[in-house]
DNA sequence: AACCCCTTCAACCGCATCATG
DNA sequence: TCATGATGCGGTTGAAGGGGT
């Protein structure tokens, strides 16, 4: 039996919300903030649970939501981030100002994925030639890039580097391919330990949308590894506070790869 | 008009991660 | 270091609306 739903205390409501209890909450926030989202219902009178409430004003009664279509710009840029950072909803949404992880989530699924597929057609030869080399990919990390023509076949989107990384690694790795490879992740148990001073830090401004600290290759790491460009590394799947007080987010990189030189 | 099917998107669920004592 | 509660995140669901028959 699995953990009872945090709405399931008799008395509270689910569903849509009523502009009533929108107003509630928006007033409460604006008078009181939201430190506690668990206190809130309870102290501004709302029968939800504070989990209802959070998603209610992050994603819908916050003010700084833009409404409306989303230009060709804004999918652009999903499409691009969706590239780089997978479906990583909410680190998409805090480069897209206004936009919040679940509407991109549902944009993505209704409009852009299935634009996406019917530009996506790659040949047997190099569907065949991807499974057979990255075998042992982590399931869970790969694409269906879905072809009609063999839709039984399902390519990586990472691929894992031996323990000791050279040229021949990426020997695999042709130029064609590469248009339809997006990202290498990189195992955190094989990669190769680095010095710092391969990577520099960025200090972005609030105001140009992007967060305040990402990582970006310097011509050193660019240089040791085969990549013609590598756009940003960003530390993956750790918080700032784990980033300060440790180097081991080094063996955990989400490397984007635009455009692989091919190894001779 | 009635029904069915499909699309959209707000909201929910459960797990992961973080913060705190 | 561990336990526990709070919060964040991504996957999924289901109601509503539109279009086709």
């Amino acid at each position: 039996m699995g953990r009872a739903p945090c709405c399931q205390k008799m008395g509270l409501n689910k569903g849509p919300w009523t502009p009533e209890e929108d107003r509630i909450l928006v007033s409460y926030i604006q008078n009181h903030g939201h430190d506690n989202w668990r206190a809130l219902p309870k102290q501004s009178g709302l029968l939800r649970c504070g989990k209802s409430c959070r998603l209610r004003w992050t994603n819908y009664l916050r003010p700084d939501i833009k409404r409306g279509n989303y230009s060709k710009e804004e999918e652009e840029t999903i499409i691009n981030l969706h590239e780089m950072l997978g479906n990583r909803w909410s680190a998409i949404a805090a480069r897209l100002p206004g936009r919040t992880d679940n509407e991109i989530k549902n944009v993505w699924h209704t409009h852009l994925k299935k634009r996406l597929n019917q530009n996506n057609v790659i040949t047997q030869d190099t569907r065949q030639q991807l499974k057979h080399k990255t075998n042992g990919t982590r399931q869970s990390e790969s694409t269906n890039l879905s072809n009609p023509t063999c839709p039984e076949v399902e390519i990586p989107r990472h691929a894992p580097l031996s323990p000791q990384p050279s040229l021949s690694d990426f020997s695999w790795v042709t130029n064609e391919e590469t248009k339809n490879i997006d990202a290498i992740y990189v195992e955190s148990d094989t990669f190769p330990e680095i010095d710092q001073s391969f990577l520099s830090e960025s200090q972005v401004t609030e105001d140009s949308g992007m967060p305040s600290d990402f990582w970006e290759i310097t011509e050193d790491f660019q240089q040791q590894y085969p990549f013609n460009s590598i756009d940003i590394v960003e530390p993956y799947g750790y918080s700032q506070n784990i980033i300060d007080d440790s180097m081991e987010f080094w063996y955990d990189l989400l490397i984007r790869a635009d455009g692989i030189q091919e190894i001779p």
